[in-house]
RNA sequence: GGGCCCGUAGCUCAGCUAGGUUGAGCGAUCGGCUCUUAACCGAUAGGCCGUGGGUUCGAAUCCCACCGGGCCCGCCA
C-alpha cells in the first residue's frame, strides 16, 4: 500500500472531522524541498478524501514571525527590518506583493497550486489580529511556570530568569520584546529595549507566542488532527515533543498525526542553502519539471528518506520512469511492486486522471526537437512529419507545451553542455581532407535528388560514406561538424529534415570551397 | 550529548512492516532494423545485499555492536 493510504487510515482510526495542516515562514525565496511538505500533506489529503473521510486542507503563512537575519539577497537598508514581522515589512520587489511575507509565499502559493495543491490559506498575522490566539495566550501566561516546566523538561534546559512566555511588539520601533514587565489580561506590559514603555493587548495581536507554544496553539485553535513537517522539528527534544506536551499538559487537546519528512538535497552539493547560492526554488524546479512529474518524483519515496534533487540530466530519468508508470497505468502490466508507483502517479495528478493515455514523445527526443525548431507549432509539425503523431488532441497539446516550456528553461537554465546545440549561423571554422571533399560532394548530389525526409536523408549518409570509403562516424563528425560545430549531436536524417533543404544544400557547397 | 535516515549491479533505487534461490531502470558490452551516432528492438555481462556477532532448519529481511555516508536537535523560527 502507498504510504499516503496508510498514513490516511491511521488518521482516520482516530474517528471524526479532520484538518491537515501545512505552511511555512516566508522568510525568503522557498526552495524545492518545502513543496515536499505540500506534496506530502496534499497526497495524505486526497487519500483521506478517496476513502471518504471528512476532511480539509490549510497552509498556514507564518508572516508574524521576525525577519531573522538580513540575507545576502536583500539591500542594506533591511538591516532596520530585522526582528519586525515578515507582514510589515516592505515587498524587497518592486512593490509587487504588498507585504515581504507575500512576495515570497505567493510564487510558492501559486506554484503547488499548478500541481493541483489548493489548500485553505491562512495568514497567521491576521489569525493574531483577530484574536483568535487571545485565550490561549492569556491561559499560556498565566501558567507560565507550567510552560517553563515543559520546555525543561522536554529540552533539558532553564528557561531564562524572568521567563515570559510571550513577546509584545513594541508600536515604536516594530520589534519583539521578551522584556516583560507585567500582565493583566489583555495587556501585556513591556519595556522595549529602544526605550518606550507600553502594554499589548492580546486580543489585538499586539503580541506574539513563542514559536514552539504557538505551534501547538494553532493544533488547538484551528482543530489539526494531521500535519507534515520536517526532520529538524522530529529530533528528541525538538519542538513536536514540546507540543505534544502542551497539546495534552496544557490545552487538553491530542496533538496531531505527525508525518516527519527528510529534506530534499541538491544532487552532489549537500543541502541546498540560500547563503552557498545554490538555490533552486519551488518556483523553478517546477519551470524545469512538469507538474505531475515533480509530484510523482516526491510521492514515490517514502517521507523518511531523503531524495537528492537532481536538476541536471538526473530530469531527463525522472520524466522518463513517470512517462512509463503513465503507460503502465492505461496498459496494463503492472505486477504488484508496481502498484505503489500507479498509486503516486494517480495521487500526482493535479487535476483528474486522465481518461487515456496521454501521447508520449520520449523526453530526450523533445530536448533534441525543442533545439531544432523555432516554435511550438514547429516541434508539432516536426512530430506529425516524422509520424510519431498523427493527430493532437487539446489534452495532449497541452501536455506537450507544458513539456516544451520546462525544455526550454532546462537548456537554458540547468542543461550540460553536451546535451546542448544550436544550428551555427555560419559555416563553422574547419580544415577538410580532400576525402572529407568528395564525400561532401556525393552527400550534396544525393540530397539534392531525394525525398526530404529523414529516413531517406538519413541513408544517404551511409550510402555515400560508403561510396566514399569514409568510417560512417567519420562523414557524421563532420557533418555534425558543418552544422552545429560539435561531433555528435541528434539523430542527423531528421534533424537535417527538419532544417530548409536550399539551406542544408547552401551549407554543403560552402564547406566544400 | 541526543535523534532520524541511508549503505543491495558502474549509477538511481525496489525488495525489509508478515524471514524461504536478490530484482528493475539507466549506463556498459554485443547484436538487429539495407543504417554505431541522443526516438526503436533484442541479448549479455555485472552483486561475499557495509562489517562482525546473535536468533532460526533457513537472514538482504528480525536483534545487538561496529564502520561508512547524509541530515537534524541541543539558538531562533
Amino acid at each position: 500500500m502507498h504510504w499516503a493510504d496508510v498514513i490516511a487510515n491511521e488518521v482516520i482510526k482516530k474517528g471524526g472531522k479532520h484538518l491537515i495542516s501545512t505552511g511555512i515562514s516566508p522568510s525568503g525565496f522557498i526552495h524545492v524541498g518545502s513543496l515536499r511538505e505540500a506534496i506530502t500533506a496534499n497526497a495524505v489529503f486526497k487519500a483521506m478524501k478517496d476513502k471518504g473521510a471528512d476532511v480539509e486542507l490549510i497552509y498556514l503563512v507564518d508572516d508574524y514571525d521576525p525577519l531573522r537575519k538580513r540575507y545576502p539577497f536583500l539591500p542594506e537598508c533591511y538591516e532596520k527590518e530585522v526582528g519586525r514581522p515578515l507582514c510589515q515589512i516592505p515587498c524587497p520587489g518592486d512593490h509587487c506583493h504588498e507585504s515581504y511575507g507575500h512576495h515570497f509565499i505567493q510564487p510558492f502559493l501559486d506554484a503547488i497550486g499548478e500541481m493541483g495543491i489548493k489548500p485553505h490559506v491562512y495568514f497567521t498575522h491576521e489569525l493574531y489580529e483577530q484574536g483568535r490566539f487571545a485565550e490561549l495566550t492569556d491561559l499560556v501566561i498565566r501558567e507560565k511556570d507550567k510552560v517553563a516546566q515543559i520546555l525543561k523538561e522536554v529540552t533539558g534546559r532553564d528557561v531564562p530568569p524572568n521567563f515570559w512566555p510571550v513577546s509584545p511588539q513594541c508600536p515604536e520601533c516594530g520589534h519583539f520584546t521578551d522584556k516583560v514587565t507585567g500582565y493583566e489580561y489583555p495587556y501585556v506590559h513591556f519595556k522595549c529595549g529602544c526605550g518606550h514603555e507600553g502594554k499589548a493587548d492580546i486580543r489585538k495581536g499586539e503580541a506574539k507566542l513563542p514559536w514552539r507554544i504557538e505551534w501547538a496553539a494553532k493544533w488547538k485553535i484551528l482543530g489539526v488532527t494531521c500535519e507534515p513537517f520536517g526532520k529538524d522539528h522530529a529530533a528528541a527534544g525538538g519542538s513536536y515533543e514540546t507540543g505534544e506536551r502542551f497539546s495534552r499538559d496544557l490545552f487538553g487537546i491530542e496533538p496531531p498525526f505527525p508525518i516527519p519528512y527528510e529534506f530534499i538535497q541538491f544532487k552532489g552539493k549537500g543541502q541546498m542553502h540560500k547563503s552557498t547560492g545554490i538555490v533552486v526554488t519551488g518556483t523553478d524546479a517546477l519551470m524545469i519539471t512538469p507538474a505531475p512529474v515533480l509530484s510523482f518524483s516526491v510521492l514515490r519515496y517514502n517521507p523518511e528518506r531523503h531524495i537528492d534533487y537532481d536538476p541536471g540530466l538526473g530530469i531527463l530519468d525522472v520524466v522518463d520512469e513517470y512517462d512509463q508508470v503513465e503507460a503502465m497505468y492505461f496498459n496494463g502490466g503492472a505486477e504488484d511492486k508496481d502498484k505503489d508507483f500507479l498509486r503516486a502517479y494517480e495521487i500526482a495528478q493535479p487535476k483528474c486522471v486522465r481518461t487515456k493515455l496521454p501521447l508520449h514523445v520520449p523526453y530526450r527526443h523533445l530536448v533534441s526537437l525543442v533545439q531544432i525548431s523555432d516554435g511550438f507549432e514547429g516541434i508539432v509539425d516536426i512530430l506529425k512529419r516524422t509520424e510519431n503523431v498523427a493527430e493532437l488532441l487539446p489534452e495532449d497539446r497541452e501536455v506537450l507545451q507544458e513539456r516544451v516550456n520546462c525544455v526550454k528553461h532546462w537548456l537554458a537554465n540547468f542543461a550540460p553542455e553536451d546535451v546542448k546545440f544550436s544550428v551555427a549561423a555560419e559555416l563553422p571554422q574547419m580544415t577538410l581532407s580532400d576525402q572529407d571533399k568528395v564525400l561532401l560532394r556525393a552527400f550534396h548530389d544525393a540530397l539534392a535528388k531525394v525525398e526530404w525526409k529523414g529516413d531517406n536523408i538519413h541513408n544517404a549518409v551511409y550510402e555515400c560514406a560508403k561510396g566514399a570509403g569514409v568510417q560512417t562516424k567519420v562523414a557524421f563528425q563532420l557533418l555534425y561538424g558543418i552544422f552545429i560545430n560539435k561531433k555528435q549531436g541528434p539523430r542527423l536524417g531528421y534533424f537535417l529534415s527538419t532544417l530548409d533543404r536550399n539551406f542544408v544544400l547552401d551549407r554543403i557547397a560552402a564547406a566544400m570551397n
